[in-house]
DNA sequence: CGTAGACCCTGCGCGC
DNA sequence: TGCGCGCAGGGTCTAC
C-alpha cells in the first residue's frame, strides 16, 4: 500500500494533531504483526508519554516520544494509521489503538493502527540509536535528498544484472520506491523495466533519477495514491491514482503513444510498462 | 557476493 | 450459491 509519498503524507497530516500531545493509554488487540508487538514496552514507554515530533525514514513513520524512545510504525501493504474520534465504532483489524489525552478545543480522539494483512510493524527503539537498528542500518539514501546524483547509481549498478525495476525497488540502493512508483518512474524516463541495471549509463540514470523525484513529489502534492486501502492520517483518500500512466493499466492505451500497456512479472511482482515508449 | 523464489496474512473479484 | 484461483502500495529469509 504505502510507498514514500503515502507515508510522507500520513506524517504531514498527523504531525499537527499529534505533536505535543500526550498518549494516555495504549491498547494492543492483536500483537501478531510481522513481528510480535512488545506490549510491555509500549505500556512503559508510550502510555503516559508525550509525542515530541513525527518524521519519516524510507517507508517507516517515526514518532518521537519524551520517554527517549522512538515509536517505529511500518504499514506493510494494507496498513493505516488514522486519527479517529473515540466514539467511532471499532472496525475489524484495528490491532493497536493509542488513546490521546484530551486537549483544548478537541473532542476525545485516538490514533488507530489498522492492518488486515498484518505485514506491518510496530516497534520501539532508543532515541539516541534508532538509526543503527536493524531496520535502518542498511538503508540507502532518500530519493528526494538534493545531494543524490546519477554518479551514485552508476557506481552501485556496475556489473549488476538485476532488472532496473527490481534495482530501483531495492531499499539498500535507494529507499521509498515501491511497485507503483518504480513503474511510473521508468515510464517517464522511457526505460524498459527489464533492462539490466548495469546497462544504464550516466545520461539515463540522470533521467531516471529526475523522473523518480518528479513522480514522488507530484504524488505527495496529490496526497498519495489511493487504490484500495490507503488513507492519510485524517482518513482522507489521495488523488494520485488518477495520474498513473502505467500502473494497473494493462491493455489500456498509453497516453503518450497509444500502444497498449503490458503486464509482466518480475521478482514475483507485477510490472506495467509501455513497449512503445520504454526501450 | 548477487539473484531468484518462497513466505508471512486477509480480502476481493473472477470463472466455473 | 459456493469454491478455488490469482492478485494486492512490502520486507525478510533461504537456497543456489
Amino acid at each position: 500500500m504505502p510507498e514514500l509519498p503515502e507515508v510522507e503524507v500520513i506524517c504531514r497530516t498527523l504531525s499537527p494533531h499529534l505533536t505535543g500531545r500526550r498518549v494516555s493509554a495504549v491498547e494492543v488487540r492483536q500483537p501478531a504483526l510481522r513481528r510480535p508487538v512488545d506490549v510491555a514496552a509500549l505500556q512503559r514507554q508510550v502510555a503516559g508519554h508525550r509525542i515530541t515530533g513525527l518524521a519519516r525514514r524510507a517507508k517507516y513513520l517515526l514518532l518521537h516520544l519524551d520517554s527517549a524512545a522512538v515509536l517505529v510504525v511500518h504499514l506493510g501493504m494494507s496498513g493505516r494509521l488514522t486519527l479517529t474520534p473515540r466514539r467511532a465504532p471499532p472496525v475489524l483489524h484495528e490491532h493497536v489503538v493509542f488513546q490521546l489525552a484530551q486537549s483544548r478545543g478537541r473532542g476525545a480522539e485516538e490514533l488507530r493502527y489498522r492492518d488486515p494483512r498484518r505485514f506491518g510493524l510496530i516497534d520501539l527503539l532508543p532515541a539516541a540509536t534508532w538509526s543503527q537498528a536493524a531496520h535502518f542500518r542498511h538503508l540507502g539514501p532518500e530519493p528526494l535528498d538534493p545531494e543524490l546524483d546519477a554518479d551514485y547509481f552508476v557506481q552501485l549498478s556496475r556489473r549488476r544484472r538485476t532488472p532496473i525495476k527490481n534495482f530501483l525497488m531495492d531499499a539498500r540502493v535507494v529507499v521509498g520506491i515501491g511497485n507503483i512508483y518504480a513503474a511510473e518512474a521508468l515510464h517517464i524516463a522511457g526505460i524498459d523495466p527489464r533492462t539490466a541495471a548495469g546497462k544504464i549509463g550516466h545520461r539515463r540514470w540522470e533521467r531516471l533519477l529526475a523522473a523518480a523525484q518528479q513522480v514522488l513529489r507530484q504524488s505527495i502534492k496529490n496526497g498519495g495514491t489511493s487504490l484500495v486501502d490507503y488513507r492519510d492520517g485524517e482518513g482522507q483518500r489521495g488523488l494520485h491514482q488518477i495520474q498513473l500512466a502505467v500502473y494497473g493499466r494493462t491493455g489500456e492505451p498509453c497516453r503518450s503513444c497509444g500502444r497498449r500497456i503490458r503486464r509482466l512479472v518480475q521478482g514475483g511482482r507485477s510490472t506495467f510498462f509501455c513497449g512503445g515508449c520504454q526501450r
